[in-house]
DNA sequence: CGAGGTACCTGACAGC
DNA sequence: TGCTGTCAGGTACCTC
């Protein structure tokens, strides 16, 4: 389900609520969200009346930081959620790991489709979890200039859109955020990388950030289930320019929006802005 | 390196 | 109603 700006305003939402709390119990009801260690007790043990010092995000991981070098990391992959709640509350029935805090609240890990993960890794030799050792850059980040992403480029003949899927190319892009930072900078979403003009890779880059930040600023987008820890929508698909618009007019030429499957995923664009 | 398929799961929705 | 097929914001793994 959420691509970098949901990610971004989850660990916004945790830092802001569950900060040096600690964790006084953990309850497992689906044993398959845990990637390692294999060993479920000894998942549970390390994390037991451990403190929660940083939170941060890398790509679409989510990082806890706790005060034993251990690190919490969790992704959420499709239709997973991380709410907080007050601890009186009942489990909904995706609820499948509950960690419980000191002060009364408990952070619900949920997942419908039980494809999110969470895995416990030691800070100092960190374990690739699920990927999180491999990603690209950070699209977000100052170190990620025009320069930067014009040599990860170079030479590349694979469509620009399976590039940006790839999270071993740039950190965080998912389906959504792709379509919409393609459309501004008006590249289809099957051309190949290496035959993009500098001017249209400077564009891209531009509506990359530009796309992110916004999702962001508006809380992310909610389709179906995305909700933040509290449980609120998002509002990034009042701002969609091609992302589920199949058959629409296209807001800059009037055109009828194609929906087709690129890369394996369903692929927003218009025919006639997009080249 | 790149493309395409399958698998992991549950639920919503369209069409018959 | 109920069946079938399709689709879903992600990723790993396999073959060619």
């Amino acid at each position: 389900m959420p691509e970098l700006p949901e990610v971004e305003v989850i660990v916004r939402e945790l830092r802001k609520r569950i900060l040096n709390k600690r964790i006084i119990d953990v309850e497992i009801r689906e044993p398959s969200l845990i990637g390692f260690p294999e060993n479920r007790d000894k998942f549970v043990e390390e994390l037991l009346n451990k403190k929660i010092i940083t939170l941060s995000r890398s790509g679409k991981y989510i990082l806890i930081d706790l005060d034993n070098q251990k690190r919490l990391v969790i992704h959420l992959r499709m239709s997973g959620k991380l709410l907080i709640k007050d601890n009186l509350e009942d489990y909904d029935k995706h609820t499948h790991i509950i960690f419980k805090l000191d002060g009364g609240i408990d952070l619900h890990f949920n997942s419908i489709r039980k494809f999110s993960r969470a895995y416990l890794i030691d800070s100092n030799y960190p374990q690739n979890a699920g990927g999180l050792a491999e990603l690209g850059p950070e699209p977000l980040s100052s170190d990620f200039t025009v320069e930067n992403f014009k040599s990860l480029l170079k030479n590349r003949k694979a469509k620009i859109k399976s590039l940006l899927l790839n999270q071993k190319f740039l950190a965080g892009m998912g389906n959504i955020y792709t379509d919409e930072a393609l459309f501004r900078a008006e590249i289809r979403p099957d051309r190949r990388a290496d035959t993009l003009s500098e001017r249209e890779i400077e564009n891209l880059y531009r509506a990359i950030r530009i796309v992110l930040s916004a999702g962001i600023k508006y809380g992310g987008t909610t389709f179906s289930d995305y909700v933040n820890t509290m449980g609120q929508k998002g509002n990034f698909q009042q701002e969609l320019m091609v992302y589920q618009r199949k058959d629409e007019k296209c807001y800059k030429c009037g055109s009828k929006i194609n929906r087709e499957k690129i890369c394996g995923r369903s692929s927003y664009y218009c025919p006639t802005c997009q080249q």
